[in-house]
DNA sequence: CCGACTACCTGCCCGC
DNA sequence: TGCGGGCAGGTAGTCG
């Protein structure tokens, strides 16, 4: 499901949970997701405060009082849920976990206990599993191999039409590879470098040097570029994000910008410029499908 | 150093 | 109805 936009959907629906109650049993249901458990993973997590739910690209960041810091990723297909009991539930010798209905790739439950008493879990499942939970301490985020090298957020004012001037000057490879470089914009994904590109009828095939002045300054067009991805950003945040298959949000609700795709999964279907109305493409770039207009981007 | 390709894994959808 | 092929929002590792 996620790119950043998600991610970030699913952080606003976390972190009310999560920030502030303590982690009383991190239960995990298998060795690994995509890559193995941190070693004293629930050691680590069990007894702590979370201090806040942060989000760095299409990571998931969970500050715990300790020091330590988790860092999810939601692969392709992960998703939380949430359940929360209501106050008094819960008698003393009762287990929480009793009340889960667990299904088959829930994998992790992180129990928790707000300050007020009540209880929640926090309940991951992943069916294809390319998901993943590290961990290290918060001084040493920045310098994490997963973090190192990464770009700016295309959120805020970080990203600048400068920035993707310089990544992109002189480079032959096709816009739509650059734009997905998580070293250049860190949390772009397929679905809104299709619609960014389509917004600003710009085509993926072109080269990413070519938006470049040859004094490595931006072009008009890369100036209106860098705007749209922004926008769409935004408005996908706005939107709660994209809910395509089986994804939700925590609470189980839906996000729209699915409604909104332009260019994304639209393959035959007629482009929404005005005065277009060509049927879009589907090509294969770098292993992933691009959804375009040949007849308005160029 | 780069870019292209593959692997990872399950589920769904489509055509036969 | 069943089955095989293709495809899916991601990243990391390998190879040229």
């Amino acid at each position: 499901m996620p790119e950043l936009p998600e991610v970030e959907t699913v952080r606003r629906g976390l972190a009310p949970v999560m920030e502030g109650a303590t982690v009383s049993r991190l239960e995990l249901r298998r060795r690994d997701l995509r890559f193995p458990f941190p070693d004293q993973f629930a050691e680590n997590v069990e007894g702590q405060e979370i201090v806040s739910v942060g989000r760095r690209a299409k990571y998931l960041l969970v500050d715990l009082a300790n020091g330590q810091v988790i860092i999810m990723h939601l692969g392709m297909s992960g998703s939380y849920r949430i359940e929360e009991d209501a106050h008094g539930d819960i008698t003393p010798g009762t287990f929480h976990h009793e009340k889960t209905r667990l299904s088959a790739h829930d994998h992790v439950t992180f129990h928790l206990v707000k300050p007020s008493g009540q209880t929640a879990r926090v309940i991951y499942n992943d069916p294809r599993r390319f998901g993943f939970m590290l961990m290290c301490r918060r001084t040493e985020l920045a310098d994490h191999p997963t973090f190192k090298g990464m770009g700016v957020e295309p959120v805020g004012n970080a990203l600048t039409p400068e920035i993707l001037a310089t990544a992109m000057a002189g480079k032959a490879t096709p816009l739509k590879s650059a734009l997905l470089d998580q070293r250049v914009i860190a949390g772009l994904g397929n679905i809104y470098v299709c619609e960014a590109l389509w917004r600003s009828h710009i085509s993926p095939k072109r080269k990413a040097g070519s938006l470049v002045k040859k004094s490595g300054n931006p072009t008009d067009r890369l100036i209106v570029l860098e705007s749209h991805i922004r926008d769409v950003i935004a408005d996908a945040i706005k939107a709660g994000g994209s809910s395509l298959r089986d994804h939700a949000q925590t609470d189980g609700s839906l996000g729209y910008f699915q409604h909104s795709f332009a260019a994304y999964d639209r393959e035959g279907e007629p482009c929404r410029h005005d005065e277009c109305g060509k049927p879009i493409k589907r090509i294969v770039q770098s292993g992933r499908s691009t959804f375009y207009c040949p007849s308005c981007q160029r």
